[in-house]
DNA sequence: CGCATTTCTTAAGATACCTTAATTTTTTTG
DNA sequence: CAAAAAAATTAAGGTATCTTAAGAAATGCG
């Protein structure tokens, strides 16, 4: 019951509740357990959840036409992760979901989150910020992908991010930065000396 | 009043409307006309509006430390263009809006937009696919950015933008695809021969 | 604990892209 | 239309990043 708490320490700063819409919000999410490279989502899947990570750590990745796996976000507790796209639309995701680290997320079907949205206003407000900073977010990583060499990218990610990267592989968080492992470790190289 | 077909030809193939939601749509929009290089937004100002191109180009940039541009966006007839963040959180904004072209373009203001969503909801349904299209093209980008050459992004950009490749001038096609007019030059000459 | 697997490092040669600078071409404007 | 301004091209030398390959270090598991 633990897990439930961290979900409402996340919405209650941008969207404070009710006890009644507490309860609500709570009974509408399903915990579900994933072990280490447990996949949650599989490319063409079509994404029926609403997904939030108590615990544990995830990665969204997709394959190129190499075979190549793409990082494009990890999730640690109190983020949410899913192939957006495919859930609002209702069409075969293009990206995996997958646990780097053992996971509790709590899970919430589309159907009911629209009933909730309904019953309990805060958690239309919540989802409008959340898809909000989603983009500007992604606009500002865009920009810095294009612009930053891989070092700068790596310093600023480690700001922004050092839990994350203390929790996960380094050849993930090239991937994710878009740059070779062997090229990460020369810069890191680099940076320490 | 021609302009304002151009709008709910936009609106209608995803959101259709009564004749009486068309009329409080058309009436809450207000045409503003822009000469070439003439500014819409600046940096810092607060977005009071969402904006529709009836017909013209602008396009979003910012300006980095070094004062150099770094064009985000371009927008034609029957795109929107805005600084979503500064729209939506009433913030200073952080890009620039600017005609390419002479422009007319259809501006509603944030508290009438609210009004309208309220009045006719069809509107707010057609917004939110916007912004669902938005993120995950924001997305790819991305991605794209990263992993792809420049030449292999101007291809694309080529078969995606061809209309907007023709309208606006080369060195800002290689701001978009971050890289140096010069280099897009060497690019295009391999590409035509 | 020790073997197998995964992850990280190192280095050399190749490629993509940048910087600078000069020149040509195109567009704008009086 | 001519001059001025803006945009595009070309080329040379430099830097960032990739590819490949091999070995070292760390981690997972029986």
């Amino acid at each position: 019951m633990d897990y439930k708490n961290t979900l409402l320490q996340h919405i209650e700063p941008i969207a404070p509740l009710s006890e009644a819409e507490r309860m609500a919000v709570l009974a509408a999410f399903q915990p579900k357990k994933l072990k280490k490279k447990e996949m949650l989502l599989f490319k063409g899947d079509i994404s029926q959840h609403m997904r939030f990570i108590a615990k544990g750590c995830l990665r969204s990745y997709y394959l190129d036409d190499n075979g190549q796996e793409h990082i494009l976000q990890f999730g640690i507790e109190g983020w949410w992760v899913n192939d957006l796209y495919s859930y609002l639309t209702q069409t075969p995701a293009e990206y995996f979901l997958q646990a780097v680290e053992p996971a509790i997320v709590l899970q919430v079907q589309r159907s009911q989150l629209e009933a909730l949205f309904k019953r309990v206003p805060p958690m239309e407000r919540f989802f409008r910020i959340k898809m909000q900073n989603a983009y500007v977010a992604q606009q500002e990583r865009t920009i810095k992908g294009m612009r930053m060499t891989a070092e700068q990218r790596y310093i600023e990610f480690r700001e922004k991010y050092r839990e994350i990267e203390q929790r996960v592989p380094q050849y993930m968080v090239a991937s994710y930065l878009g740059v070779t492992p062997e090229h990460l470790s020369t810069i890191r190289k680099k940076i320490n000396s």
